[in-house]
DNA sequence: CTATCTTTCAAACGATCGTTTGAATCCCGG
DNA sequence: CCGGGATTCAAACGATCGTTTGAAAGATAG
């Protein structure tokens, strides 16, 4: 009663969370539905209502699960940056890499499912439910503010307006890159099959994404903000 | 007999096609059930099987509607970048005017539907469901391949690998901008108030992955390809 | 072993899904 | 005015949805 929390206590649970972040992935929240999830799984229909308490509740759980440990990586990838040139402001490129270091790496975890989750994760940010990106959002909060700020200390010329929506742009095409799996055979008309070499992905994101970060202010831009 | 398709023909079809439009924006295409989307469009619940056969037939219809006249003014669009200096090779930010314009143009038309498809279009390219996405892919198939050649004119030097992967950025960027609407503020913790300025946006955009697509080759990309 | 709490199980709940049906109604050329 | 194809309508179809229930099975402590 004191600690039996000790080694294959929820077997049932993690089972549960690992189909559940698949399937989403494949079909949709609600394309997922409880009775293919727990079959595929193989509990009993009853045991999501029971461990979780609801359907969204599990939704809810999957994300929690990966979500704070890759902001808390991301945070802790922000303050070793800072920590290593004290006094300094860290280069934007830096920042970048910070940023989307941990989600690159979670995508090379394909037994562990990680990249099932980095690609549910992609989709969810166009998710039509409220709920679930209100969700998405409090959970980005915390990491948010810090990469905000520290964007901002290192880009201190840029309109805080258009340093916001060149956040949005990065974010977006992040986003794209890990949850859009086929679109690139439809641009390139081929498989590229370095797709999951996240090193060499993340040399070419950090590329294009510290360019579009320091491009040049135009007149129109600067007047507007 | 001959032609009585002159006036108000299919008023019911349009309604239908409208409120589609805003209800799979909102709710998904799962979401937006068959009996919401006909009460609201005042229309019999059976109209929808009556007039488009199901209602994958009808999401078909949805998209074909926009993408096919937007993609061929894209086309368009590049036609005429080409022939305002013939002989000569666009530049890269002309191209990614060229594409994006239209897209962003139809934004501003709050009143004819074009906003909701467009956010709509925004979040499909990551839509679960296969079909969508083959359809998706199948109707932009042709002005894909004239932006991909013209961008491999205008930069002849760049390897192709490394450009369909920016390409590939290019399109997430202008996919997650349309779609995301609320996630700029969750993410910003403010609110844009010129998000719909189209023209606005057009220039931050253009900034933004002009500077991107025409980001310095490192080594480790150039030694990929 | 017995008693107690946790977990699993088969079965069913009411609700809603997309689709179909056949009659009623509208529209229009003759 | 009448006849026939196009359209609309109310009603129901079977299937599947997320959730609940109460009993059976397992685990744990005294």
């Amino acid at each position: 009663m004191s600690l039996r929390a000790i080694k294959p206590q929820h077997e049932t649970r993690t089972r549960i969370l690992d189909v559940a972040e698949e399937l989403f992935m494949q079909h949709g929240f609600e394309g997922a539905s409880m009775r293919m999830l727990t079959a595929k799984a193989s509990v009993n229909l009853a045991a999501v209502n029971y461990h979780f308490g609801s359907k969204h509740a599990l939704i809810e759980a999957v994300f929690r699960r990966r979500l704070d440990p890759m902001n808390v990586a991301r945070i802790a990838a922000l303050d070793k940056l800072e920590a290593e040139a004290p006094g300094r402001v860290p280069a934007p490129e830096g920042i970048i890499r910070a940023f989307i270091g941990p989600g690159l790496r979670m995508i090379e975890d394909a037994r562990g499912g990680g990249r099932n989750f980095i690609r549910l994760l992609g989709r969810t940010y166009t998710e039509p439910a409220k709920s679930i990106r209100a969700l998405i959002g409090h959970l980005y909060a915390p990491a948010m503010e810090r990469y905000k700020a520290a964007f901002e200390r290192a880009l201190p010329q840029m309109p805080r307006e258009e340093l916001v929506w060149r956040i949005h742009f990065m974010f977006g095409t992040l986003a794209y890159t890990l949850a859009a799996t086929d679109t690139v055979q439809l641009i390139a008309g081929c498989k590229p099959e370095d797709r999951y070499d996240a090193r060499l992905l993340e040399e070419r994101l950090a590329a294009f994404l510290t360019a579009g970060l320091n491009a040049p202010l135009k007149n129109t831009i600067r007047k507007a903000a």
